[in-house]
DNA sequence: ATTATTGCAAATCGTTTGCAACTAC
DNA sequence: GTAGTTGCAAACGATTTGCAATAAT
């Protein structure tokens, strides 16, 4: 019988010597802030978040961590329309908590909803698939939105 | 017999003086680079096009105007993860020729289809209201993005 | 020991803004 | 004439980068 070794909870050390990468204290603390929360995380508020425990870590690190763990497809980029990019984990961003979002074109309010979702599920593989075929694109992750006015901006 | 007046080709002007704006040449000159290319166009890209009809144009009334534009729903903001923001009419993006897009997460190619929208139109116009009566959005305009990697980047 | 990673400060770059001149109405 | 609009240059803010010091292997 082989013990499953998980590392550090997610096998992350494996993953990051696997790509020529070293698992250090700073990437630790930025995935594990991202671990701990939904939300769709700023850089800046990763790096407010992060320095609570660990004050010497920078902001440029939290940058270029962040780059990294994109190209990884650790994490998933993404946008909303105000200036900053956005953050989150790309499991959470997939899991069967997989969400899409409404975003108000007046005052920038997200709402995540994660209804209706499984009939859009389904459509998507159809689509992925199709895409993939036609267009030879290797598909491994896909986002909606939907923009209008929120209750209050009406 | 009444005659349908249709202004500057689109009714501009009326769509302007509507919201208390004013047509000006600048603004015919935007709008009209954008109705020639079906392209996502940078600001950038917008002002260098005025500029060679109206070189007395500033970068700064493109931003000012695109900013218009997008309040006023003409146009749709998009973002494919490179720095700088996308411009397109809305009336192209909404049109029969809907459309959306394959990203390439490495190289950051961008592939436009067409195909396999119309189930999903029709699911995400289900989708839609289901999502305007649960959190009474409004909702104009959605985006559906695939992520991955291109044949090339693969 | 070797090489990746980091913190810091400076640099970059898309975008915004203050203001006086200008233009649509 | 009265606002809304514009060009210019300066300001801004998010992100990137050069470099010497540091940490992971």
């Amino acid at each position: 019988m082989v013990l499953r070794l998980r590392g550090e909870g997610h096998g992350w050390k494996g993953r990051f010597r696997g790509c020529g990468y070293r698992w250090t204290l700073s990437r630790k603390a930025i995935i594990d802030v991202l671990s701990s929360t939904k939300d769709h995380m700023s850089a800046e508020e990763i790096y407010n978040s992060v320095q609570k425990n660990y004050p010497s870590i920078g902001l440029a690190t939290v940058y270029r961590t962040l780059e990294l763990l994109v190209e990884m497809r650790v994490v998933m980029r993404l946008d909303f329309g105000d200036k900053r990019a956005r953050y989150e984990l790309a499991e959470t961003f997939s899991s069967k908590d997989h969400h899409h979002h409404l975003v108000c074109n007046r005052c920038g309010k997200i709402i995540e909803y994660t209804e209706f979702i499984e009939d859009e599920v389904e459509l998507l593989e159809k689509t992925e698939k199709g895409l993939s075929m036609k267009y030879h694109f290797k598909i491994d992750n896909h986002m909606i939105q939907f923009y209008g006015l929120c209750k209050a901006c009406q």
